[in-house]
DNA sequence: AGCTATTCATAATG
DNA sequence: TCATTATGAATAGCT
């Protein structure tokens, strides 16, 4: 440099730092646009002064582009990959909450619907007692609609034997009337029955 | 610089670049240290050659610590925001998740008692859990029930329908083939059906 | 900021 | 790749 080599070390006096930090600040980046056009390279500087500004230069392309590829080249994209990672990790567990949510909140509309109101102050054997009346209640719904249910059955088996019986009676008429028929049998049962009594108790 | 004046283009000569770049890139490092020491900055320095060869500086720390410094003083921390928050989610997802799976544990637990022991050792809010699995038992149970039966009551009347059908044949050939009839009507329908299909669901 | 003496960087060459 | 050298470039100190 001129008049007089200068010092490696801080330049105490403050106007002379920023003097210096200016006029070299430039230089570096003259020099680093230089090396990039005569050599063909890619070079990024960035440059924060004491007082944390920053001063950055990006030859082809952007500084952003110049940092993913500084991170691919050194991370191997760890980065990246861990961040898709844990998006992926976000969205799985977002998924598995709402599966349980759903089936929370299900089962707490149906609790809702039983009681009508809160439960904060119930007792054990308040609870107790709710339980057992709460399945007498449940018991009560099921059996009347399986005793409907039941009649009904009871009802179509009934139909089903009186149906079967006027068939058998018509027939035995034409085979009186009309001698032997040719006609072909009546199916009356395409499919066998595979309920139980069992079904219907509880 | 020496013995002429350079232009400022990109050497054509690989050899003449090679040796320009390596020594070049020397001189900016240099450069980017003394302005470094000299005004006390912070200076990072990226080159990629053309060939994708990655030399770099970073005067105070390392570059890892610069690119984040840049990140934030460019994007307003925007990114790394978005990583901590993506932490965050990921962390309460899993809680959240956790306590569900205690939740979900817990009604196994109360379900297993419904097949097996006593109520000794369940608490309040136990038992209040245990209340929520009945329920969703009890119509787990009915609701395959109500299929059953519903198949059923559909299967009988099928068969209702080709019993009147064969009913229906016989008598038309009876006339055909004998004349009139004096046969009384038959009954195939001496009860009205009372049953809906609002009864089959709950 | 602009100037200039001086040092530095480096292109060409061996 | 290394050393030398001539010369242009960068810049410290000053105004």
């Amino acid at each position: 440099m001129a008049r007089g080599r200068v010092q490696l070390k801080r330049i105490e006096n403050p106007v002379h730092r920023q003097v210096t930090f200016c006029k070299r600040r430039a230089g570096l980046l003259k020099k680093a646009k230089e090396l990039s056009v005569l050599c063909d390279a890619e070079i990024g500087v960035l440059i924060f002064s004491a007082h944390g500004k920053l001063y950055e230069l990006a030859t082809k392309g952007t500084m952003q582009g110049l940092v993913e590829r500084y991170v691919n080249s050194t991370d191997q994209g760890s980065q990246a990959a861990d961040h898709v990672a844990k998006e992926k990790q976000v969205l799985e567990s977002k998924e598995e909450v709402n599966i349980l949510k759903h089936e929370v909140e299900f089962l707490q509309k149906g609790l809702r619907y039983m009681y009508g109101g809160g439960i904060g102050t119930m007792t054990l054997d308040e609870l107790h007692m709710l339980e057992k009346h709460l399945e007498i209640w449940i018991y009560h719904i099921r059996s009347t609609k399986m005793d409907i249910m039941y009649q009904e059955i009871q009802l179509l088996k009934n139909k089903e034997g009186i149906l079967k019986a006027a068939n058998n009676y018509l027939q035995e008429k034409i085979e009186e009337h009309c001698g032997t028929t040719n006609f072909d049998p009546v199916i009356t049962n395409p499919q066998p029955l595979t309920i139980y009594d069992e079904i219907y108790q509880f």
